[in-house]
RNA sequence: GGAUCGGUAGUUCAGUUGGUUAGAAUGCCGCCCUGUCACGGCGGAGGUCGCGGGUUCGAGUCCCGUCCGAUCCGCCA
């Protein structure tokens, strides 16, 4: 060992012991007569003295010549400081520098490598491996591990198995885009990377490893978000012998082992709400649940309630839905905050038409965007089914069921946002349950599975498989955290019968079936067990609990809104040599 | 595929209606400083205003195109 100590552990007691330290040179303070050296590594940061006078002249012209980022070999006495710094745990005490040794050094960085840097998100990426001696992303990676880790400690505690399974697997035509490579041994022919473990571990099941799990890469090729990266990790997880309730029981055991001994928070019970109930009360099927503002019918396809027609008010007239959200104590808003709400709402990406008001003043009167159609007794009418008070603010949106409860779910997210109602050390975990079994894909006039083809529907629907497709019900579940999807699974189809006639009904004639999932189908008549899992987002859980929007800083090398990385200058063109072996050949445009 | 915002010193940004030699902070370099810790003081260097074209007597500023980045929509079983 180069050292004897890091450079975040020495303390008063270590006081008249001869140290040696190892680090990048964070920053020098020249005094003239004294010159301190904040040596930093990992661990931390340690002060180096020197003193003119003792110090021998040599080593003080060698600190003169010294850089940021150099890395030293500092050796040394502890001695306690004159002037303590109570903000650092190295605070009391500092060395006295007696030998220097610079093990290297450094170009300037382009960037300060310093809590708060000046480098944008684009160096920083470019100079990842300096952007990693930052404190901040270097915690976000502790946290990463320590989430593994605990991860790891609570599914072995259950009895569940860590088993890998195969990256170089099979396209298959359902779900994301898949990523592709090559094979040089078959020409023509290529694996795909595998965008969830999801047949390997129902396999498993079949197998008889009855609990399994796995943090594992996983891979998808669609455009990128804050949230989304091309490859990005999951906590797979698969069990046999079980109905939801017990998956449910079992991983939220995970995730409250999860806060309780990551965060040090006792997580409440997770509440459920069905995926009907999320739409309806809150237009998302992942509710942020950190505040309440539950969407309130004026007039809806689930109550008979129609509080707006017959005024001659067009608008609600024609709708289909008309909803709104109370938002408290903001009746004093001015036309600009209104106009702005406004403005937020007819953005294209949200694609609202126009948001009507009511404000409940304070002195009892009311005051609408809609007076002319809505006397104060129709609008009193509203007040009560919000269960407004005096100062309260009625927001209110009107159309097609879907599109309005999406435009009015974007619109409570921005009032929560305003309100401050979406605190990032605040969290409120909900299970969603009873998800569609299918969704309608209209262009190509066909039915998509929403989860995957696996996912088992209700008992009690499958008859409805014949009548109305779209009413099924799944035995699927998400975990949702702060609005945010965190995990999601279902119980699967574990009968042959029933998984063939699913195929049938997603377009699968029996000979496509067979050629993409023969393998599960043949395994499902070999004694195949009821069986359900869950996966987890583990780049996404990990920036919930790092509190951030974003999952970059939470994964050591990734890559920005391209898929590309910037760094190693990732994808790249391959040597003609190679595509030859491979007998491709690249299309010029 | 689409929308919005951005690109000016090493870095983060400001830059008026289009008008002299494009500024600030920070970093960097030099000198001074014996208790600093975001040290302080004095001085200095540092710019193809993303790129290409256009309008104009004159463009960082206006117009067109293009590249790059960020956020979002589509997409993501």
């Amino acid at each position: 060992m180069l050292r004897t100590h890091t450079c975040g552990e020495i303390r008063i007691e270590h006081v008249t012991k001869q140290v040696i330290l190892c680090g990048w040179v964070q920053r020098i303070r020249d005094k003239g007569g004294l010159i301190w050296i904040d040596l930093r590594d990992r661990y931390g940061l340690t002060q180096l003295l020197l003193e003119e006078g003792k110090t021998d002249p040599e080593t003080i012209a060698m600190v003169r010549t010294l850089g940021r980022e150099f890395v030293l070999k500092a050796t040394g006495e502890v001695i306690e400081r004159k002037s303590k710094n109570p903000n650092l745990p190295t605070g009391d005490i500092e060395i006295r520098l007696e030998k220097l040794e610079i093990l290297n050094p450094a170009k300037l960085p382009p960037f300060l490598i310093e809590d708060e840097t000046d480098g944008g998100d684009d160096l920083r990426m470019k100079y990842r491996y300096l952007d990693l001696r930052r404190n901040p992303v270097r915690k976000n990676l502790e946290l990463r591990h320590k989430m593994a880790q605990q991860t790891r400690i609570y599914m072995d505690g259950q009895d569940f198995i860590e088993v890998e399974t195969p990256v170089l697997i099979k396209s298959t035509p359902e779900g994301a885009r898949d990523f592709v490579v090559p094979s040089r041994m078959n020409p023509g022919e290529f694996y795909a990377l595998p965008q969830s473990p999801q047949t390997f571990k129902q396999l498993l099941m079949v197998s008889g490893f009855d609990r399994y799990y796995q943090i594992v890469k996983c891979f998808r090729d669609e455009d990128l978000r804050a949230d989304r990266q091309p490859e990005f990790t999951q906590i797979d997880c698969e069990m046999s012998f079980i109905e939801q309730e017990d998956i449910l029981q079992m991983f939220e055991g995970l995730v409250r082992h999860l806060f309780e001994t990551v965060k040090g928070i006792g997580l409440d019970e997770v509440p459920r709400m069905t995926y009907a109930e999320a739409m309806r009360l809150y237009g998302s099927d992942k509710p942020d649940t950190r505040f309440g503002m539950p969407f309130v019918e004026l007039k809806g396809s689930f109550d008979t309630v129609d509080l707006t027609s017959g005024k001659n008010f067009v608008v609600f007239d024609s709708a289909e839905i008309v909803i709104g959200i109370n938002a408290k104590g903001c009746a004093h808003y001015t036309r600009k905050q209104m106009d702005e709400l406004t403005d937020f709402i007819k953005r294209p990406q949200i694609g609202g038409k126009g948001l009507i008001y009511v404000r409940y003043n304070e002195d009892g009167t009311v005051k609408s965007s809609v007076d002319k159609f809505y006397s104060e007794e129709d609008l009193k009418h509203w007040v009560v089914q919000f269960q407004a008070e005096p100062g309260d603010l009625l927001l209110i949106m009107s159309g097609e069921t879907n599109k309005a409860r999406k435009q009015l779910s974007e619109l409570r997210l921005e009032m929560g946002n305003r309100l401050g109602l979406r605190d990032p050390n605040t969290f409120s975990a909900l299970w969603v349950l009873d998800f569609p079994l299918l969704e309608y894909g209209e262009e190509e006039k066909r039915w998509f599975a929403m989860h995957h083809p696996f996912t088992s529907p209700k008992p009690e629907d499958i008859q409805l498989l014949e009548t109305d497709p779209g009413a099924v019900r799944a035995n699927a579940y998400d975990m949702v955290i702060n609005g945010t999807e965190v995990g999601g699974g279902s119980i699967r189809i574990f009968q042959r019968d029933l998984q063939s006639r699913m195929f049938d009904l997603l377009g699968f004639s029996p000979e496509e079936a067979k050629a993409q999932f023969g393998f599960l189908l043949d395994a499902f008549e070999f004694g195949a067990p009821p069986h359900g899992g869950i996966a987890f987002g583990f780049d996404r859980l990990c920036s919930i609990f790092g509190g951030a929007d974003s999952i970059r800083d939470f994964i050591a090398f990734p890559k920005n809104n391209s898929g590309r990385d910037v760094m190693i200058d990732s994808p790249s063109v391959i040597a003609q040599g190679q595509l030859d072996e491979l007998q491709i050949a690249v299309a010029k445009k």
